[in-house]
DNA sequence: AGTATAATAGTCAGTGCTGACTAAAAGAAG
DNA sequence: CTTCTTTTAGTCAGCACTGACTATTATACT
C-alpha cells in the first residue's frame, strides 16, 4: 500500500525526495495513513533497486546533496499492477479490543464500561472531525477529483460511524447485564 | 494483542505448548484474528525470556521433546496490564482500497465497478458466515460467556455491514458519475 | 552578530511477523 | 508390514516497519 503511494504521487507531482513525499503524505491523507518517513526511505531505496524508480543526487549551491526520485517506465507498470491487485483484495477487518471482551472476566465490569464511554465520545470527536477535512479538502481540489475524494471520505464515515453504534450497543448489553 | 491471547489462553486452559495454543486459536476466534504458528513460538520464546512464562520440556515415552509453557505470576500481572492498556487505545482504521480510490484515474471504471461489485458478493457471504458462526458458537459455550461473545460477533457484524454499505454508495456515485 | 528554534533530509539498529522448510509420530490403505 | 498421508511440533532466514538518533540549512529573536 505504501509503495502505491509513493509511485502515483511521484507520478502525480513529479521526481521528488522522501521528505517532500511525507509532506504530500502527512497533508493531503493524514486522515487516511500514517506512513512514518524511515518507511518512505526504506521503500525509495528499495524500489529504486527494482528499478522501478530513478534517484538521482541533486547538489544545489552549497546545500549536502539530496536524491531525487523519480518513477520510471517499469515503475509506472507495477503502479497499475498494484492498483489492479487491490481490487481483488477483500476486507479483513481485526479488532485487537476483541480480545479484550474475549477474556473480559480479568477486568471490573465498571471499568470497562467507563472506557467505552470515553470511547464513544473519542469517536464522535473523530468523526465531527473527518467531516470538517472533508468539507476543506472538497472546497480545495479539483472538480474532477471530488467524486472519489468523496468516496474515501465516506468510507471512514461509514467505519466510524459503525463504530459508534457498536460501541452503544456494547454498552446497552453490559448495563443490562450488570442489572441482571 | 497476540500476547494477550497467549497468556489468556494459557490462564484459561492451563499450560500448552505452542502447536496447541495455534488449534485453539484457530478453532475458538478464526473469525477475529488469523495468528501464524511460527508468531506464537515467536511470542511464547519472548515472553519466556521475559519471564512472563515458563517452559518445561516434557519427554513422554518415545516421542521427541515439546515444550510445554504455563504462565507465572509476574506474566499474570502483565496479563491484566495488557488488558488495562487495550482499554485506551482508539479505534484508527486504514483501508488499502483508499489509495485504489485516490489514484482511480488511472484504471477504467469500468473495471473498478466490476470489483464492487464482487466486493458486494463477497461481503454478502462474509455477513452470512458470521451469522452462522455466532449462533454456532452460542450454542456451545457457557451462559456466562455469552454476552461478550455475542458483542464480539456484533463488532464484526457491525462493520461488515458498513464496509457493505459503503460498496453499495460507492457504486452509486460511480455509476451517477459515469452517466452525467 | 550570535544564538536558539524550526524545517529539511536523512541513517540505523531493533522489533514483529511469517513463508518456507524440517522432521517425528500416528493413522489409513493396500 | 510397508508405504502414504495427516497431524503434531517446531526452526530459520528474511521482509516491513519505525523509534531514536544525526546533521545541515533557514528563520526568528535578541
Amino acid at each position: 500500500m505504501i509503495p502505491l503511494y509513493v509511485l502515483g504521487l511521484l507520478q502525480r507531482y513529479g521526481p521528488q525526495h522522501g521528505y517532500q513525499l511525507k509532506k504530500t503524505i502527512s497533508e493531503e491523507l493524514e486522515d487516511f495513513t500514517q506512513i512514518k518517513l524511515p518507511t518512505i526511505y526504506y521503500h525509495l531505496e528499495k524500489m529504486s533497486a527494482q528499478g522501478l524508480i530513478a534517484g538521482s543526487s541533486e547538489k544545489a549551491g552549497a546545500r549536502p546533496e539530496k536524491t531525487i526520485y523519480a518513477i520510471t517506465q517499469s515503475g509506472k507498470v507495477a503502479f497499475i499492477d498494484a492498483l489492479r491487485e487491490q481490487l481483488s483484495t477483500r476486507y479483513r477487518p481485526v479488532f485487537p479490543s476483541d480480545a479484550l471482551f474475549y477474556f473480559s472476566e480479568h477486568l471490573e465490569a465498571e471499568e470497562i464500561l467507563q472506557s467505552l464511554q470515553e470511547q464513544y465520545a473519542f469517536l464522535q470527536q473523530s468523526l465531527k472531525t473527518i467531516e470538517q477535512h472533508k468539507r476543506q479538502t472538497l472546497a480545495f481540489i479539483p472538480e474532477e477529483a471530488k467524486p472519489m475524494v468523496n468516496i474515501i471520505f465516506a468510507h471512514h464515515e461509514y467505519h466510524f460511524r459503525a463504530e459508534l453504534e457498536w460501541v452503544a450497543y456494547s454498552l446497552k448489553q453490559m448495563k443490562g447485564e450488570q442489572e441482571s
